[in-house]
DNA sequence: CTGAAAGCGCTAACAT
DNA sequence: ATGTTAGCGCTTTCAG
């Protein structure tokens, strides 16, 4: 076990530094922020050398009161253990690190009452901007009055905040969803959504509902099955219904967890996939690849989603239509395709 | 589209709450921090009146440079998009919101330059305390002459600098992997290894030599492979052992990853899984349970060494233990178990 | 019981 | 070319 350092850190005061070298705070405070278009190179040189052996670095507290600006931004999710957010998450990082920005993390689990408390625990910390994920609950309500002024707020996925946005057009997504379903031979979709009060749920069911009138498919309520994107609660839904004599020859999860959870229940039923049921989820995220039978799923960046969204932000880019929609494409896979099952088994 | 609020934040400073209550800012200090001890009930209802009106919030910044407290704490991990992690990070960040801390997520991709540069901005921004996960390279020689005086460490799993610890023990985890491949008949066991840098690396990789010694099995230098964690390295490592004539009937690999990458190059190659080819892997990350066979792996709870890491980091619950070692057992899957896998096909 | 004043560490007019 | 001064918004002695 190496000793832990513990050296210079406190790191002294630019005032410490304006002593060593000689000179006053000013001068240091100029030369360290490049604002030293009238200081002598011997002068500069003093105080870049005191700075060093001090180990100075300025305290971003004290910076930031000054100035205004935290350098930090929030970002908020339902929980970073989901794909679909860590995602997110590491694309906002990825734009907020190179350029100085640190990223406060939290989870809120949906829950109003802790989404409220975090965003005002990000505003008391100043941040410079905010990056909200996965929101869109009853129209965000209990959001309306908390006072936004301060802070720049970039939303990703649906919502009704007056926000710039990111996000891809859910109604379509799961629309080419359906068709594909519907090219497979599909008649009887079994549709697991989210909870009622989600904006991506109303979203996503708004484009299940197109399309099923489209092509003209059954289309009775008991195919429609609220749940909550856990793959828990998508084994239950297909258990439910199979249990309940629910016909369905294909199954449409609006997240991925669910259809994952899906196509576990419709196996043990003892049915096949995909020749007895097809299955399809939404959003694509690793784990559709590694499970078996592989997801069909819509798949779109959400690592994309997080850039664009922090880069909006931060104004990095120029790119700043105020709601950007990101394209998606169907993932053919084996939840939906003998092909691409029998292929898999050369 | 609702219109965004922006009503009362920047929130009125003290100094208004004051003028407001006809007060001085000293007294709201006092009241709005419950250090009232002598001031009247009907004062305190003036001020507490004039806060809410105006919607006051404390700035942080100003309370962290006064008090020398941010709330903030650190985390820093190779990447949040690895299972393994992001468990961590919900740990930590589950203890520290209910208390009102921040937690600035860094990703560091086990770049060395990163890992300090992040470091550098968080002790920049006087975070109380620190959670260092998933580093331990090189002996994290690059970051002794960090100075890390001003703030609290802890680390995550094996590392050389000399600060508390939250971790399991690697060497004996794996070397109960070792014991279970033999107890499943296996000799010859491939070994899927970090990088050799990686202290991770090194203590699994002892464990893995300790138990095949002791039980006198095979282990020609050709059967112990270094890898990155990820599942493409993984299929690679196998698919090159198999390509150079290797003869193997077990794998362990070092994380789940990796294995779930070897259960796939091995399947590819026309051989079972685990008939011929017994795979095991380590963390027991969610996807574990996923993929078919579903992966037998050492099991232990990430959430909780996050949550350890952050209770001894913040104080919470007392159990400080410098050195805390947790828990890990076996789970048995399909991919060392037939009769896992025979179960399951019920 | 309450306020004035100092100061956390820094930057930015405003001098000189 | 450089220093002095005035705060950013808050907490906290120290005096009344």
């Amino acid at each position: 076990m190496i000793p832990g350092a513990g050296a210079a850190r406190p790191t002294g005061t630019a005032k410490l530094v304006a002593a060593h070298a000689g000179v006053s705070v000013t001068t240091v405070s100029r030369v360290l922020n490049g604002r030293a278009d009238a200081i002598p190179p011997e002068t500069q040189r003093r105080v870049f050398r005191a700075a060093t052996k001090l180990g100075y670095r300025p305290n971003s507290l004290a910076v930031a009161l000054r100035r205004g600006v935290t350098e930090t931004v929030g970002l908020v999710v339902p929980d970073i253990g989901d794909a679909y957010f860590h995602q997110i998450a590491r694309g906002v990082e990825d734009v907020a690190q190179p350029i100085g920005y640190g990223v406060l993390l939290t989870n809120t689990d949906r829950d109003p009452t802790r989404e409220k408390a975090v965003v005002d625990m990000l505003l008391d910390k100043r941040v410079d901007g905010l990056v909200f994920a996965g929101g869109g609950v009853e129209a965000d309500s209990h959001l309306y009055d908390v006072a936004w002024g301060s802070t720049r707020v970039v939303m990703v996925g649906p919502h009704q905040l007056d926000f710039p946005s990111v996000r891809v057009d859910d109604a379509a997504a799961i629309a080419s969803a359906v068709d594909h379903l519907v090219a497979v031979g599909r008649r009887r979709i079994l549709c697991l959504t989210g909870q009622p009060s989600w904006l991506v749920s109303q979203e996503r069911l708004a484009g299940y509902v197109r399309a099923v009138k489209a092509h003209g498919l059954d289309h009775d309520a008991s195919l429609i099955m609220p749940g909550d994107f856990s793959l828990e609660s998508g084994q239950k839904r297909v258990h439910d219904a199979l249990a309940r004599g629910v016909r369905f020859d294909g199954v449409l999860a609006f997240n991925d967890y669910c259809a994952i959870g899906a196509i576990d229940a419709v196996l043990r039923s003892g049915r096949r996939v995909p020749e007895d049921v097809a299955v399809v989820g939404c959003d694509d995220i690793p784990e559709a690849q590694l499970v078996r039978p592989s997801l069909s799923s819509i798949s779109f960046s959400q690592y994309e989603l997080g850039r664009a969204a922090a880069a909006i932000l931060l104004d990095t880019g120029h790119v700043n239509l105020a709601h950007q929609v990101q394209p998606h494409r169907l993932a053919v896979r084996q939840s939906t395709s003998m092909a691409v099952a029998c292929e898999a088994r050369d």
